[in-house]
DNA sequence: AGCACGCCGACT
DNA sequence: GTCGGCGTGCTC
């Protein structure tokens, strides 16, 4: 029996299946999709089954095989469509195929090799007396090296000497991070009479035994965890313990799973009646359901038009039908709110993978999904890799969210992924958005998925009434406030009837940069081309791409000043002005400082929610999926900065904020009112996004995009290459330019090398290659060999390449 | 990627 | 003469 096996060395050169033997005493439990340990040249490494046959199928004899050596696990964690998934991914994204898989899996199960030392039996206590690690070494058998070389940095130059001389060995290990939740549970090992017995014969100051005795006669077959009985019935653990002892009870561990959701009660919730319009876009998706085949849809309904009613009853329909659902949202926006949602309608059905969890919690809600405990999955991007055998339905809310796109290798759109998924196993792709992204309106305008809209709000309440505000005017009335006359007026009135409010400030391409107000030098990275940015809590400047950090100086280092001052505006500084204009009022901030404690975020927002707060104010994180009752007013202040941007989205980013912002007032009885505040009043993003015209903004972003030659008009590949020398990395991109150059498409467009907008990154130089294509129907083909060329001219050097399928970062 | 092997310069 | 620098090549 032959194994088939992709190793964990994510490089191009080793990215191909190689043949292992497997021993007889491992064949019964391998599988294709089994985690394995594998000999690799001198090293131990994890690597993956992709096939097993009778025959060696990658060019070497059998007799010169070496022999798996352990499989993992007892069941496989890779399904067949999984496997056949990353082999996808591998091909479209240009990833190694290794790489495709660990993206899969939680990290608990990317094991890692290590090298160990281990003493052998001429080590003894004379030899290793003037020796530490000798020592060390003697007492506990066997070290990782790594800890070794920590340890005893002194001693590590002799270890060659000492293996060579036969007093100790090197070895290699694979270790996963798996640990299993253990928990105490007490079962009760007398039969019924034997109880009533022991009950009769018990001291009367035996009352936590009594009390355990009387539990069990009334529950024989169960058993109690300790928690429960300390907490529910107020036995302590020493009474369980001598009741083992005498022999009456057994005390026993049982693997449990972590659930973060344990100390919660949910109420089921009674669906609400449908509306006319839900009814009519639920139609053909329950149709859809219903034949078990392929169908795509694009949900483009308003904010509050009630789109996750229709979601969950998709989902309900699909769970009816024997199969399975995965439920994607924006990293964001998976609330608690919109969990318990969830729990409330489908129970313990539910898994729940967000990024907040444990890498246990991961794993064992992972766990639920591969044993079949769940039938739901809610989470990010990665959950569209739940292992799920047979996936009926899969949900993208917010579908234009830039999070579904991962910014590292595997660079892959959940959206793409999901599409790939829902036609493999003929499943309901359903996305949903009140923004969706252009190119997904554009092919379902042509079709390609069904579109269904939803354009009024639930119980007929109006849009909120937006009001845009020209900063410029009131600048020149003399206004030099963050918050214009309007919106000034609209908060002290909010205040006044006690409702409450939503302050957006658009923090999107608006750093925090350092600069002197009297030479205008900025404070910029040593090792990259960028500015630092200024952080408050601890007075110091700071890199975002390499972390370098220094203090805040109090002078100017070019010209001694003492006017040398961050600029942008913080959420802390627009709570001061609130606290200044408005005294009393009960601002709750929402930023990375103040959410950064886990469980802070769900914590602010329930204070928000009771009513402990009049403002709710913060950035990114408030405008989506909120959904607060008692908000009438949504300010936004600097509406345009994201408007700015050296990005083709700058638009859409904006059009979408706007809208998404705008969206958290006045979704219930109460009515609502945004204020925008802008200095391009006339840009026809903000003008569309006021009369919540997305067919419009729909329209004149098309034109742009058809003028600049960007998406959905093109599709895009990026290129970078990064080294310490110019003259090396730009060599690097041109034979790949090259290459591509003299094959692409004469209606493909080649931009560069040229320079990186960030030319240079931890010191390294940066250089990029831009391909834009309408006609090119075998691009990863091309792009396969132009990789293969450039690797081949690569051996010399060490240019890092990366290559971005449909890039959403430009930088 | 890691690791071994191998071929040249600076030391005991 | 040997120790160790890092270029080259391979991993079933």
């Amino acid at each position: 029996m032959i194994a088939h096996i992709i190793v964990d060395v994510p490089v191009s050169r080793t990215n191909r299946p190689f043949d292992y033997r497997v021993p007889a005493w491992l064949s019964p439990l391998i599988q294709v999709g089994s985690r394995v340990v594998v000999p690799f040249g001198p090293r131990k490494l994890q690597g993956y089954v992709v096939g097993i046959s009778e025959n060696t199928e990658h060019g070497v004899d059998e007799d010169r095989l070496k022999d798996v050596e352990q499989v993992m696990d007892d069941t496989p964690p890779l399904t067949a469509e999984l496997l056949k998934m990353s082999e996808w991914m591998s091909g479209q994204y240009l990833c190694p195929w290794v790489t495709a898989v660990q993206a899969m899996l939680p990290a608990v199960l990317k094991g890692k090799a290590q090298k160990w030392l281990t003493a052998s039996d001429q080590l003894d206590e004379r030899i290793c007396a003037n020796s530490g690690l000798l020592w060390e070494l003697l007492r506990k058998r066997q070290l990782p090296l790594a800890e070794v070389e920590k340890q005893f940095p002194d001693e590590y130059m002799l270890i060659p000497g000492w293996i060579h001389s036969g007093l100790i060995t090197t070895e290699y290990q694979v270790k996963d991070r798996i640990t299993k939740k253990q928990q105490s549970f007490v079962k009760c090992l007398l039969s019924p009479e034997q109880m009533m017995e022991v009950l009769g014969s018990l001291s009367a100051r035996a009352d936590q035994m009594r009390r355990v005795l009387e539990l069990f006669l009334q529950h024989p077959a169960d058993s109690f965890s300790i928690q429960t009985m300390r907490d529910e019935f107020g036995v302590n653990r020493s009474a369980l313990k001598s009741m083992e002892a005498k022999g009456w009870v057994a005390i026993e561990q049982v693997e449990v799973y972590r659930d973060p959701y344990a100390n919660r009660r949910f109420v089921e919730r009674k669906k609400p009646a449908f509306t006319l319009r839900q009814q009519e876009v639920l139609a053909p998706i329950i149709r859809s359901i219903q034949e078990s085949s392929y169908a795509s849809f694009l949900l483009h309904g308003v904010t509050g038009s009630g789109k996750t009613e229709v979601y969950l009853e998709a989902i309900e329909h699909t769970l009816a039908k024997g199969r399975e659902a995965i439920f994607l949202v924006p990293e964001i926006s998976l609330t608690p709110q919109m969990v318990e949602r969830f729990k409330e309608r489908f129970g313990a059905d539910v898994a729940v993978l967000h990024s907040a969890l444990s890498q246990g919690e991961r794993y064992d809600e992972w766990r639920k999904i591969i044993r079949k405990q769940v039938k739901v999955v809610v989470g990010a991007r990665s959950a569209i890799f739940a292992p799920f055998q047979n996936v009926g339905l899969i949900v993208i809310d917010e579908e234009h969210e830039s999070s579904y796109k991962q910014e590292e290798t595997p660079r892959y759109h959940a959206r793409e992924v999901a599409l790939w998924r829902a036609k493999e196993n003929g499943a309901v792709l359903l996305m949903g958005s009140a923004t969706p992204a252009l190119e997904t309106y554009a092919l379902a305008t042509r079709g390609r998925y069904t579109l269904l809209e939803m354009p009024d709000r639930v119980g007929h309440r109006p849009m909120p009434q937006v009001h845009v505000v020209d900063m410029r005017e009131e600048l020149h009335a003399e206004n030099r406030s963050m918050f214009s006359r309007l919106l000034h007026e609209m908060i002290a009135d909010r205040l006044k009837k006690q409702e409450q409010m939503v302050i957006f400030l658009n923090r999107r391409g608006f750093s925090t940069f350092v600069m002197c107000r009297s030479c205008g030098y900025t404070l910029n990275c040593i090792h990259c081309d960028i500015s630092l940015t200024y952080h408050k809590s601890n007075h110091t400047a700071r890199c975002h791409y390499c972390g370098y950090t220094i203090a805040q100086p109090a002078h100017c280092p070019e010209c001694q000043s003492e006017h040398i001052r961050f600029f942008g505006t913080g959420t802390q500084k627009v709570e001061a002005e609130l606290a200044k204009l408005f005294p009393g009022i009960r601002v709750i901030r929402m930023d990375v400082d103040t959410t950064s404690r886990k469980g802070s975020h769900e914590e602010l927002l329930s204070k928000f929610r009771q009513g402990q707060g009049d403002v709710l104010l913060g950035t990114q994180m408030i405008a989506k999926g909120l959904d607060f009752p008692r908000v009438t007013l949504a300010g936004i202040i600097a509406a345009d900065t994201s408007l700015h941007l050296p990005d083709f989205r700058a638009a859409e980013k904006t059009f979408q904020l706007l809208t998404q912002v705008g969206g958290r007032a006045g979704r219930h009885e109460l009515e609502g009112d945004v204020v925008i505040q802008t200095y391009t009043p006339e840009h026809y993003s903000i003008i569309h996004a006021t009369r919540h015209d997305y067919p419009a903004f729909y329209q004149d972003e098309m034109l742009q995009r058809r003028r600049t030659g960007y998406p959905p008009y093109y599709r895009l590949v990026l290129i970078t290459f990064s080294h310490e020398d110019v003259p090396v990395v730009i060599r690097g991109a041109h034979v790949l330019g090259d290459f591509l150059r003299q094959r692409v498409a004469s209606t493909t467009i080649l931009l560069g090398p040229v320079a990186s907008p960030i030319a240079r990154v931890k010191d390294r130089f940066r250089f990029q290659i831009m391909l834009k294509y309408r006609d090119e129907p075998n691009v990863t083909e091309l792009l396969t060999q132009a990789t293969a060329a450039f690797e081949e001219w690569n051996k010399q050097q060490k240019v890092l390449m990366t290559i971005d399928v449909d890039p959403y970062v430009l930088l």
